[in-house]
DNA sequence: CTGAAAGCGCTTACAG
DNA sequence: CTGAAAGCGCTTACAG
């Protein structure tokens, strides 16, 4: 057997010619349209435009190639359409976070009316730390989204430039600015804290505090607060600054902490309702009685918060509301109709309170 | 000037030799590899190598690529990169709803540790009817994603099938059953419904009831409920399903019900804290006091309800561990490491109340 | 109404 | 350590 010299046809496949090796690429990994087209007798184009442009496909066309989608089981690649067709029916969403959170009520409305348009949306989440936004975006704008929903105005210069640049639509939303980067769906911050203010006031309060966490939403309530407040001739507003996530935990550690500050405080202003609901729990520990003695106000009229905590003020803004107006805003823009680029939603101080 | 007869001259870049015109498509959209590469004075596949393996480029040309891409603000483009590595770097979740969801904190962690690892999140909301369910895979799996995460074990054979076939890895997480598609990541429901019987007779419970959404996990609840107060001789189990979206409304709203069903009805077993807070709303009103003349169990153990309503129990099931877990699964298996197939992360019956 | 050719912007698989 | 060629699976832009 060793001495047995291989033949000619013994050398298996052997080419006749030495094509041009043509270099495979690890093999089929699913269904192409080619495949479709194929078993349908049509060309591969006549597949994508049954996909794309059903009305322009001949009845009986449509019907055929349609089964063999069905029998195969193919569905369309669309990394290869979007690079195709520089469509890649990809929505951005930019989110602080979604985990106990006022914003995830504004990403299902928006996540379901962009799918509802034919849309899928990237979920990036920015945490509340500026540090990694240029690495998020970068992330974000690697997939060549048709639009970009961000929670918040962009903090950085350097954000709002390059989103800017990019020319793509982009929807802030739960705020208020005068230089949006493109269009606004939101509200003022600072508003709202000049009308918790006047809230307060009504209620003939004298020492009111704040305690909230540190970002650019937050502070901007706070100034509105303090604005209103100073005009009122009230100018010592006492005040804690937390760091994120806000918890009820977090607001009963800070209330005591305020106190020290402010040992007459007959009113405060929190940054979120369970900030608040912290502070409620706390009060009623020292003896406080809620709203007599001290007046409570949050941030995002959580569901539970109206129901067990009716001691509470707090204020509203329609997260679904904002959802909503934002994905029409870009499918209006992507469908190449210009709208309103500022959109304010407004909010309501919600006061539950009977004193 | 109408007799004016154009020269040669006259006609603006008429090509000499009629080219194979070339056809553009749209012109350049953005900054290519290759526009990289000509600035860096190397070849494309170089600046390739500088994004995804690095440590395969010298030390000098890694530098001066890495200039010219901060210079030019150059993104890779992904729908590309994807295409023709079959590498997608894109993972689907899918959720039922993440607005005032038990899942939002799942989805949280899930989202962070994946990008922590490269990969960025495609939210799918399926709402919690099955019908547009195939729609909604079509749509996922379009985009070619390297893994999948699933809210609650798929319902229907067809999509548990699919799902199977395309080889990709899967994590359900939420739910427990025998058969996985193939990881899966959760509890139970039929054991927590056994458990909060449990602790109903624990208490000497006699005629308790449920009110519940009628999904599959909510009717595993009831079902394990059920079967573990018919051993202890309980046979007569008051019931009263509602439609999702659950809310504090809703519950008030189901109570009259139950009892109309069960004038002596003396515990509820809710499907969620919303429902549970909402039947001891209405449960003052009727003047019930909680938890002694009326014990009512609810699940989630959402963050509010454990400061506000003390009178309550819940079931906790710990969102962020599944998140967290059901993300190292997928990554584990992405870089080839087997894993055990089947985490049971368990729950806790949380008794906040002092009888 | 349908199709052949070229191109979208990357990476694979070699080769040096 | 670097590069030329080919290919990933679609769609655009024509042409008929």
């Amino acid at each position: 057997m060793p001495n047995q010299k291989p033949t000619a046809a013994a050398i298996p496949d052997a080419p006749e010619l030495a094509a041009p090796a043509k270099r495979l690429r690890g093999g089929p990994k699913g269904l192409r349209i080619t495949d479709v087209a194929a078993l349908a007798g049509v060309a591969p184009i006549t597949v994508s435009r049954v996909f794309n442009s059903p009305e322009t496909v001949a009845p009986d066309t449509l019907e055929r190639v349609r089964q063999v989608v069905q029998k195969l089981g193919y569905v369309p690649n669309r990394l290869a359409s979007g690079l195709s067709s520089s469509r890649s029916r990809l929505i951005a969403a930019i989110v602080p976070t979604i985990a106990h959170s006022l914003f995830s009520e504004t990403i299902q409305v928006f996540s379901e009316t962009m799918s509802r348009a034919g849309y899928q949306v990237l979920l990036a989440l920015s945490g509340y730390s500026d540090s990694s936004e240029e690495a998020l975006l970068d992330a974000v704008l690697s997939r060549r989204p048709e639009g970009v929903l961000l929670t918040g105005i962009a903090h950085t210069d350097s954000l709002r430039e390059r989103l800017r640049n990019v020319g793509m639509p982009v929807v802030e939303t739960w705020d208020m600015t005068a230089t949006p980067i493109d269009m606004l769906v939101g509200f003022s911050h600072h508003e709202i804290g000049a009308a918790v203010a006047e809230h307060f006031l009504q209620r003939k309060v004298r020492a009111p505090g704040l305690i909230s966490a540190n970002d650019d939403r937050a502070l901007a309530r706070r100034d509105g607060f303090r604005e209103r407040l100073a005009q009122a001739g009230v100018g010592e507003i006492a005040e804690v600054l937390v760091l994120p996530p806000s918890s009820i935990a977090v607001g009963k550690a800070a209330l005591p902490t305020l106190l020290e500050q402010a040992p007459n405080l007959d009113a405060v202003f929190c940054g979120s309702d369970l900030l608040a609901i912290g502070v409620l729990g706390a009060a009623k520990r020292l003896g406080l009685s809620v709203p007599s003695q001290l007046s409570i106000c949050g941030f995002g009229d959580l569901e539970y918060a109206t129901e067990t905590t009716p001691q509470l003020t707090t204020v509203r803004v329609d997260g679904a509301r904002i959802g909503l107006t934002a994905a029409r805003c870009l499918l209006d823009r992507l469908s190449g109709v210009e709208k309103s680029k500022v959109n304010n939603v407004g909010f309501h101080v919600v006061e539950r309170e009977t004193t």
